[in-house]
DNA sequence: TATTGTTATACTCTATAACTATA
DNA sequence: TATAGTTATAGAGTATAACAATA
């Protein structure tokens, strides 16, 4: 019945990623943390003294949307920023957003390592390079 | 840099499907439709007779978000509703219904198939089995 | 009792435009 | 001139609750 529409690589690509992040969302909620919120903790525990536009280059945010999303993880404590001049904040983990991603980071991973599980043997092993291979 | 977030199967799914989203929207824009109302053409034309409920169930879209989706669809004519019984309506394509969901058809499968073009030759055949295995 | 279609509403996510201060 | 951070706002898209009428 819906085969001509799951034939559809695009079609597929988007009840797929609608299915996961709809799964993900209420396991981060579980740490009090979003979808794009864990994403910049992951870029800001990787990588040190980057800035908000840096950031929302690398994830695809808007910078004004960068401005709430990164006042609530400081609000929370997770992050701080500081001055690199007077036009730019670095910004960077406290030891409070450390700990957290360091076990939100683990939700991930098992919630990744099951993905995958999902995924027939024979192909499990093309799907990350097709993904990317899409969009980078 | 970002490596570490691409190799999560999980975020590169979502940008994947961003991306693409992001690209097949304004060339179903050209047409004067969106992304889910051209499902649901795709899918009435493939299936006739169905009432919003179905569509809904089948496409994962809420009862309640079909209302406006499908009296756009009417009131620009492509789709019309019957009286199945007192309670339910069954949904045709009309005759411009037919001639529009042909045409963006076309170039549907034009996007799709130039989206597996940027797929290398070696995880091509993999990318519709995996993702389908994810979420159906 | 469960389901259909519907209304109204709220919430999240994302996009745009404009402004300032600084590089 | 271009960029960083910010504000305000608007638009999608989606989710929830409730209702009347019917299966």
């Amino acid at each position: 019945m819906t085969d001509l529409l799951a034939q559809l690589p695009g079609y597929a690509l988007r009840r797929a990623a609608n299915a996961v992040m709809g799964e993900l969302a209420p396991i981060l909620a579980g740490h009090d943390l979003k979808i794009a919120e864990a994403a910049v903790l992951l870029l800001v525990r990787e990588q040190a003294n980057l800035t908000s536009s840096q950031i929302g280059k690398t994830l695809d945010i808007q910078r004004a949307n960068m401005v709430p999303l990164l006042n609530r993880l400081e609000s929370a404590g997770l992050i701080h920023r500081e001055p690199i001049d007077k036009k730019s904040l670095a910004i960077n983990l406290t030891k409070d957003g450390e700990a957290k991603i360091c076990e939100a980071g683990a939700a991930i991973d098992t919630f990744e390592k099951n993905l995958l599980a999902r995924v027939p043997a024979e192909h499990r092993d093309h799907l990350l390079p097709a993904l990317n291979a899409i969009w980078r």
